[in-house]
DNA sequence: ACAATGACGACTC
DNA sequence: GGAGTCGCCATTG
């Protein structure tokens, strides 16, 4: 049920962004700070929020990421909460999917956490001013 | 149209 | 310092 949501989601998503990206273009932000995340770093749904100028609703973050899952260029496991924790784990493919991306990526995670999260933290209000 | 939910965050107890 | 509560914004029921 869900997948067909997340179908649902980026159906809707790439109907309205060439129509009048008006809805979605706190999406289209959220996607293209992602997808300038670079390798070996990560960041938070706070940050991202903050530098799209709502940097009270993290939580639109999160569901932007949803709906990125769908964009394979979107890397969403880059993204953890303010935590460092690897919240959204549970949402890919596999729980295990995000921490083994990370891994991958040089970035050490223990217990769903990411460990120096702070060395490794990407602020794109501070890296992209 | 109203109420509830959510890959969060910050504040308060 | 850990746990609980409220707030934010958009989507869904």
């Amino acid at each position: 049920m869900a997948a067909k949501k997340t179908k649902e989601i980026k159906e809707n998503l790439k109907q309205v962004l060439p129509s009048g990206a008006r809805d979605a273009s706190f999406f289209e932000q959220v996607f293209d700070v992602v997808r300038l995340i670079p390798k070996g770093r990560v960041s938070s749904y706070g940050a991202i929020a903050f530098f799209l100028g709502t940097k009270m609703s993290a939580r639109m973050v999160g569901w932007a990421m949803n709906a990125a899952h769908g964009m394979k260029d979107v890397p969403a496991h880059r993204v953890v909460n303010r935590n460092g924790m690897l919240s959204g784990k549970m949402h890919f493919a596999t729980p295990t999917r995000m921490e083994e991306l990370l891994k991958k990526e040089k970035i050490k995670v223990e217990n769903d956490q990411v460990i120096d999260f702070e060395k490794k933290f990407w602020d794109p209000a501070k890296e992209l001013s």
